[in-house]
DNA sequence: CGCCTACTTGACTTACTTCAAAAACAGTGG
DNA sequence: CCACTGTTTTTGAAGTAAGTCAAGTAGGCG
């Protein structure tokens, strides 16, 4: 098991390039982790964070909380990823954060991540980029929910998923884990939780993934990246994963 | 008329506190303005810009380029505007960027701007937080299209686009220039160019704002700011403007 | 004057939402 | 071990918002 420190510098490494100054500086983290349970919030719409999460275990999730308390979800995070970077140079936080399943996540105080930068100019790049591929999957994001019908729509959000997964290696073999309920799915994709159901078994007629119980199963790669419309460029990796 | 380094002064401003030496390194940019006509692309997917991008008048836009060659528009942008600031650090672009009306561009050369960052770290954040407040208004465009009604989301863009030009002084009265045709608004909002026409007659019914020609007239700025259901926070800048 | 683009309007159709109810399942406690 | 409760998933049926299609108007420009 990867510590924390770890995980940050692999994570980075999957879009910049690390000099070792830069990696004994997050080595030096001094990092606190916690345990949130599944639907917990970590930080809340019009907070004032004063330090960055860092994902551990499970997979947290971002969204804006609307009236009646209906949901946006806007994206989601797995482990190593830093899912309020932002937060470090914007005071309140627009919306919220919160764990899907039950999940682990590390905290680096603001303070400490600041001193880094002064220290290794090239780290804040690194973390500043972190952000701007954030930036991308939300522009996809828009274009996937305003412009893509709801099958390939759906169809590319498990393609980003499970691309990701594999880039972080936390796929297990053509699995990996999103553990996601239909309302959710409904609530990130603009769909109704009835059109989700229909969908999702239209998406297992079709042969190329299953989705049962938080689990993800690809059965045929290729296939669902097409049906997803899905060119993984957007996530500006450093390499691109074999199909 | 300002110099393209007085607006991005005053932009940056919006959100950033600069430090004089931060103003003076932006005095120093050598910067190289060129005008665009109507429609025409500055920034195409795929490419690797070597020059930062400031709008300096008119109003330019980012999309995706979609099968068929329909487009899916993802943010405006206008004086002041730094709208590609994240291909700093991103090396290729996977979106576009064109010139929404005629517009005039000042290009800053990337190398300029990262040596400007090692000597004023400052300024290298005040950017960073440029690009960070951009994500945020990603973040609203998701939720804008996927989970407001049709013209609650109309009414929410027109009040950001109105908004962000009073903050950039860039309103006359209760008018401003938002040089959109209905199909390009189709391509933002997700509906199709019929909806939108009917949409649009519906809010000018309202009495609430007025959109002829490219033209924006807010009639009841109050009233249309709760039919868009736009709180302004999500924009991030240092002060509220007066309702 | 004629062409092109932008906007407008109406009628038709349907894919989706909404509503409602039931089945499956997990967790809890008797 | 089984009944009870709550959540998640499934399915059906009905109604409608909005997409598509198609035609027409208006305005701008060579």
């Amino acid at each position: 098991m990867d510590s924390p420190q770890q995980m940050l510098v692999r994570n980075l490494r999957e879009h910049s390039r690390l000099a070792d100054d830069d990696i004994d500086e997050i080595r030096s983290f001094s990092i606190t982790t916690r345990e949130l349970a599944a639907d917990q919030d970590f930080v809340r719409q019009g907070d004032r964070p004063e330090v960055a999460v860092l994902v551990v275990s499970g997979m947290l999730a971002r969204y804006h909380l609307l009236e009646g308390g209906r949901r946006q979800y806007l994206s989601f995070h797995m482990s190593g990823d830093l899912p309020d970077s932002q937060g470090l140079f914007i005071d309140r936080m627009d919306h919220a954060l919160c764990a899907l399943g039950p999940a682990t996540v590390a905290s680096i105080p603001h303070k400490q991540i600041l001193k880094a930068f002064a220290r290794r100019p090239s780290l804040g790049i690194a973390i500043w980029r972190e952000t701007l591929v954030d930036a991308a999957i939300f522009r996809e994001a828009i274009t996937n929910n305003s412009a893509r019908a709801k099958q390939t729509r759906m169809a590319h959000l498990f393609c980003e998923l499970f691309y990701r997964a594999r880039v972080s290696g936390l796929n297990r073999g053509n699995k990996c884990s999103i553990p996601l309920t239909l309302v959710q799915l409904a609530e990130t994709l603009a769909m109704a939780l009835a059109t989700v159901n229909r969908t999702l078994h239209q998406l297992r007629a079709s042969g190329t993934m299953e989705f049962h119980d938080g689990e993800l199963v690809v059965l045929k790669w290729r296939e669902l990246q097409k049906l997803g419309d899905f060119n993984a460029d957007y996530l500006h990796l450093k390499k691109q994963l074999p199909i």
